[in-house]
DNA sequence: GTTGAGCGTT
């Protein structure tokens, strides 16, 4: 019964949406003092070409700001790039321009997908907000 | 030699 209901709410979009009063962002939101669930500081880059490597996401972005560290995914058994990363910037400024910039550019013949990182949290699955970055950033500023 | 939306390690 309990797990139903629990069931129902997490597949229910009201549960995804950070407006509503049945997501788990809702209390923060209204208090505006828990953690935000974007870091504006760290950029989730997806649509990356295969062929693109940590070094060259670096070259890509090192030019908005200092860069603290790159991430690209791998698979695990065949090594080869999942096509998503992460870029960590120094300040939250410098993530902001280099999203401005880059998304939907292209870098090695693909345009890139950019968007402010979410945290991952153990156990849960991880939840993206549905709204659009640029809406979240100012909603969650702070 | 393939594929193409996505939110990840210690």
């Amino acid at each position: 019964m309990n797990s139903l209901k629990l069931f129902a709410r997490r597949t229910s979009a009201a549960f995804y949406n950070p407006t509503s009063s049945f997501s788990p962002y809702y209390r923060s939101l209204s208090s505006s003092v828990s953690a935000p669930p974007n870091n504006n500081n760290k950029l989730f880059v997806a649509g990356l070409s295969w062929s693109v490597d940590e070094r060259s996401l670096l070259d890509a972005f090192s030019n908005f700001g200092e860069v603290t560290e790159v991430r690209i995914m791998y698979d695990k058994v065949t090594g080869r790039s999942r096509g998503f990363g992460f870029v960590y910037f120094a300040k939250d400024d410098f993530a902001v321009s280099a999203k401005d910039a880059m998304d939907g550019k292209e870098l090695l013949g693909r345009p890139m997908r950019i968007s402010f990182a979410v945290d991952r949290v153990r156990g849960d699955p991880t939840m993206v907000s549905r709204i659009r970055d640029s809406e979240a950033a100012i909603r969650y500023k702070n």
